[in-house]
DNA sequence: GTGAAAGCGCTAACAG
DNA sequence: CTGTTAGCGCTTTCAC
């Protein structure tokens, strides 16, 4: 039925491991031999079996990827960034989604496990004993991607999260704003934390008091910018100026704001996060961090594949930078 | 090292046939045996080998998934709702991107069938001969997710596109527009061209000839979207409508528009497809044809499971249906 | 209800 | 440079 490396040996008149040697390119083959093998290939069609040579060799060449939502544009930009890599290194990706959700990202590592992926990448909210319990229930190499360890026993890449919320909210105070609200995710995730620190690290170091009314929890949706915009422009005091810890609620925060009579950046100046393709698909477009999605993907699968290799690896918590970039969201005429 | 079914078999005092039994469900135990191999496997911290599975069974419960670009918002959720069913059925994904390359799509293939998966989602531009003949080079079920064959041999799961297409542009006149204006993108796919069909029906049965200056031809992306408008927009005999092939340039349209000076809709109405969410996420909010992108991939994912079980599956090629959402880019005061 | 044994298709020493 | 021979860890008849 299906034609295995037998068949080719035996149409070939050589042995199975000259076979597996000419498939496999190792360099000690005869070329005359390696030739008439090869035609036999090609004759019969030959394809070689992937999952018994995972048994064999112990390799299976597939890495896991655990991340929360595909359809994210975030996660779908790290996703590509990683499978970019993958393919360079000739790995296969198997992608799942777990809403971060924590029995379904335990559960995933499991499956990956047990389909003996060479390595698994991680995204996620919070990192628990029990993940790191998990993830470590076998020699299999991890990184974690845009997603923090707080025990530090897992590599990791990220970018400075904290520094960039105060970054992003230092320059909205040096433009003359003396009320800089803060609209965020409530998903209790360090990533979210860290941002909040940042803008209280901010507003500490230019002696503003935290205004509670200023500081809105809401999930990271469109919607949720909306809403959000309504209930503070809704106070008595008005903040001047917004910053959002993501560019999807922040283009939900434009809108919402627009939609009441308000223009950007003269009534209300925003700041998103991320620079996701959002940020220039909305007018004003939006001034914010400039998170490099894409390369978090690609940095953290190679290094992967370091771990893989078993290369050694001098730094297992990478920082990527972020910047600012201006646009017109904050650009007071 | 690593312990096997061959471990638990010797602690738990039974045969390897037995512990296979009770790792895949097979009633024929005693249930105090299958208690006494559940705690050896419990005890011993046994996880099944599903690579060994899978040579030994010949299934693997992966199957692959070949798609365009997972960054484009459009096949992102068209993967979401393939992951969610294959999750569902207990299936893993490997996600490929082939940028619609041909030679990538084939060599993608390839390697999906190497690693033995048991069914194939395809998603891409245009399916060549070559493309048949290497996806039914194995036995291997494929489904073509937004995407058509036209030779008609491999199952499919579609909108009609030209029916869409036709329905937005009767739309369009209906309201009173005697100069729509269409702008697709030049990807030569068949997708691309039943939309050009479509519109060119509804131009011919309201009895309006083809204006070659109102046909636009550029990239699916945002700044396509923008260009393209500047183009209609600095013709003598301006558009006063447009049908745009995809939202995101539909986005691109509305605000080339505006950075112009003009007002959508009042000086050009917008229509867009797909409904995305950018449709709702831009001012005006965008009229369009809704295409079910996530039940593409579900149901997709769903089919391709009927055929990975032998099922008898009536209608191989499966049109799914879309509607009209008016918003305010049509919406005339 | 349970066990023995023959593979699944390939790789990886080890000889020669 | 090439062949022989064990496995890799599991499923699957076929007996009992």
């Amino acid at each position: 039925m299906t034609i295995t490396i037998y068949d080719v040996a035996r149409e070939a008149g050589v042995s199975m491991a000259t076979v597996s040697r000419v498939v496999n390119g190792n360099p000690n083959v005869k070329p005359t031999t390696r030739k008439k093998v090869l035609d036999t290939i090609e004759r019969l069609g030959y394809r070689p079996n992937a999952v018994a040579r995972g048994l064999a060799s112990k390799k299976t060449t597939t890495v896991g990827a655990i991340i929360p939502d595909i359809s994210s544009m975030f996660f779908a930009d790290l996703a590509r960034g990683i499978e970019d890599i993958a393919t360079m290194y000739k790995y296969n990706i198997i992608l799942a989604n777990s809403d971060r959700n924590k029995d379904k990202e335990l559960q995933l590592i499991n499956t990956m496990l047990e389909k003996q992926v060479d390595g698994i990448l991680f995204m996620g909210g919070e990192i628990t004993e029990e993940h790191i319990r998990q993830l470590t229930s076998s020699s299999v190499p991890v990184v974690l991607s845009s997603t923090y360890d707080e025990t530090n026993t897992i590599p990791s890449v990220n970018i400075d999260n904290k520094k960039a919320a105060y970054e992003a909210t230092k320059f909205l105070i040096e433009q003359g704003n003396n009320n800089v609200a803060f609209i965020y995710g409530h998903d209790e995730t360090p990533i979210s934390r860290f941002k909040f620190e940042g803008y209280k690290q901010a507003l500490a170091e230019f002696n503003f008091t935290l205004n509670q009314d200023f500081i809105v929890n809401v999930d990271y949706s469109y919607d949720s910018g909306i809403k959000a915009v309504r209930q503070l422009l809704s106070l008595d005091r008005k903040p001047t100026c917004v910053f959002v810890a993501s560019d999807e609620m922040a283009l939900g925060v434009i809108h919402g704001a627009q939609d009441m009579g308000y223009r950007v950046p003269e009534d209300l100046e925003v700041f998103g996060f991320n620079n996701t393709r959002l940020a220039t698909m909305v007018r004003p477009t939006l001034s914010t961090i400039v998170q490099p999605m894409y390369d978090i993907g690609a940095v953290s699968m190679r290094l992967l594949t370091k771990f893989m290799n078993n290369e050694t690896v001098e730094e297992k918590k990478i920082i990527l930078p972020h910047r600012i970039i201006e646009r017109d969201s904050t650009k007071l005429p």
